[in-house]
RNA sequence: GGCGUCGUGGCCGAGUGGCUUAGGCAAGGGACUGCAAAUCCCUGUACGCGGGUUCGAUUCCCGCCGACGCCUCCA
């Protein structure tokens, strides 16, 4: 048996189908399968985009940690993904394909490598199944085809539709009002569609045209709509009904309603997802002004100004992940300091654990940890309220009640959530002498000026140093120095 | 226009019908230092506006103002 953290024991969501937060219980017992909507690997992924890569991240690991064996599915849309229904078989790889003279292939390949690569910097877990949609055909157009034997579709010129009138449940995933939907245009351009809300299943490639990504069907040349292929890999690698299904909240209204109305028409099933999680958007309102001059934000866009992308995880778990959250650099960088000293304290802490622990002295003692990794944990617990969790910490860091080996044991079970790495952490003030003859020579020099009480000469070379970003740490055993 | 979310101290942000009224960053003070830096310790400031319910509201209700989101396949 699993040992599952005190205040873990029960874990309470908030599920959007139901619009209500209640206790959490897997379909099968121990295990749970997370499904979560992949990036469309067409251009380079937003800091806004990697929310919603940090929140499920959080979500699984505290689902591990509460003794669950999960199975973390998300995808790659490598295919399709039409501008609109209105486009002409326009679609954003194709489009991005014509842009920069690459093929479709090579633009999903450098993207998805670029995502994966930005998930890692911000340490979430890697996936235990990353299906692209463009290996899924076959299963995109039988489930079309058991979606079409069913009576739930039609065929026009330009593809296959869903008729959302076969669906009677259709408006209520998302609380639409179809009515609504019509008097506000929602969805136009194809004429012969039935209904405003009716979707793509399976789009035809005009004659006369060649596409770079086009499959036959039993309907033609063409390639599936977009919202088939969640569906489709969903239901392969977790089955017929799973667990959870994240995305963020513009999913809602219509690439989830109509993964819901697809999946539960064709797997005939009811609730097809038994909760659905939605995280809030980055709100980029304090950064329009990078946005207007049209540069994108992403995880580089930290890197290049000297921000550790690890501090935006810690920023993302400073705010409720059904909240939207404001983002400025200013935030993230304090974020990053906070980081870094709370990676300052863990250092600490472990060190002097084990130090503690090959003298045989000072082992961690369970009635002071305990409280501390209760109300952790009962923090995320109750629908993942990681602020709570990260206030608990500093709590931790700062109490007095607990050794440095108490300590580092609740900082250590902690991490299992944070994903900070505190295991493997360098200390921040890492000392870097002796990397540089030169510099060390300097620093030797400034010893023996202080030594002399010759604080004029040794202020000159510790500013000339400075001026070169080169900052000098006195200790009480001598100064060390680090790259600022 | 319709629907919805939100407005907390300099900033980011939890939370609660009354309790020592989170946490981080910044700021001020202190320790340390030759002076600094780094680090550690301490401290202050809050609940958009106007009504209402209540013994008591930042927390519940109504209105207003403001911000944001969705209604156009965008995380």
């Amino acid at each position: 048996m699993v040992d599952v953290p005190p205040g873990l024991e029960e874990i309470r969501l908030h599920d959007t189908r139901t619009r209500e937060t209640r206790r959490f219980v897997p379909l099968v017992e121990g295990r749970v399968g997370i499904y979560t909507c992949g990036p469309t690997v067409y251009a380079p992924q937003t800091l806004g985009n990697m929310r919603s890569q940090l929140f499920p991240d959080l979500l699984r690991r505290v689902l591990a940690a509460a003794g669950y064996d999960v199975t973390y599915v998300t995808n790659i849309t490598d295919v399709g993904h039409l501008v609109s229904d209105a486009d002409d078989g326009d679609d954003k790889m194709e489009k991005a394909a014509a842009a920069s003279g690459e093929t479709a292939a090579d633009i999903a390949a450098r993207y998805t490598e670029q995502w994966a690569d930005d998930r890692r910097r911000l340490g979430c877990l890697e996936p235990d199944v990353l299906p692209r949609a463009a290996d899924h055909i076959a299963e995109q157009i039988a489930m079309v085809e058991t979606l079409e034997a069913q009576g739930h579709t039609y065929v026009i010129d330009d593809g296959v539709y869903f008729d959302v009138t076969t669906f009677p449940r259709y408006s209520e995933f998302a609380d639409l009002r179809l009515d609504d939907l019509e008097s506000t245009g929602r969805i136009e351009g194809i004429a012969e569609k039935r209904n405003p809300a009716d979707f793509a299943l399976w789009k035809l490639t005009p004659p006369g045209v060649k596409r770079q990504q086009e499959w036959d069907s039993p309907w033609g040349r063409g390639f599936p709509g977009w919202h088939i292929e969640c569906s489709a890999m969903a239901t392969r690698y977790l089955g017929t009904t799973f667990d959870v299904h994240t995305g963020g909240v513009d999913h809602i209204r219509v690439h989830h309603t109509n993964e819901v109305a697809q999946s539960e028409c064709a797997l005939d099933v009811h609730p097809w997802v038994g909760t659905w999680l939605h995280n809030e958007f980055l709100d980029l309102g304090g950064e329009k002004m990078s946005k207007s001059k049209g540069h994108v934000l992403v995880v580089d866009s930290l890197v290049e100004r000297g921000i550790d992308p690890l501090a935006y995880r810690y920023f993302f778990l400073q705010a409720h992940y059904r909240q939207k959250q404001a983002f400025t650099f200013d935030a993230v960088a304090a974020a990053g300091t906070a980081l870094r000293r709370l990676v300052g304290h863990a250092v600490s802490a472990r060190d002097a654990a084990a130090a503690g622990a090959a003298s045989g002295a000072d082992a961690p003692d369970p009635a002071r940890v305990d409280p501390y990794r209760r109300r952790f944990w009962a923090a995320l617990a109750d629908d993942l309220n990681a602020p709570q969790a990260l206030a608990v910490v500093w709590e931790a860091v700062r109490s007095d009640e607990l050794s440095p080996a108490d300590r580092w044991a609740f900082l250590a079970d902690a991490d299992r959530a944070l994903g900070f790495g505190l295991a493997d952490a360098a200390a921040p003030d890492a000392d870097e002498s002796g990397s540089d003859p030169r510099i060390d020579a300097l620093v030797a020099e400034r010893a023996t000026a202080r030594a002399e009480r010759d604080f004029a000469t040794s202020d000159r070379i510790r500013d000339e140093l400075a001026a070169e970003g080169i900052e000098l740490i006195d200790t009480p055993t001598g100064t060390t120095w680090r790259r600022a």
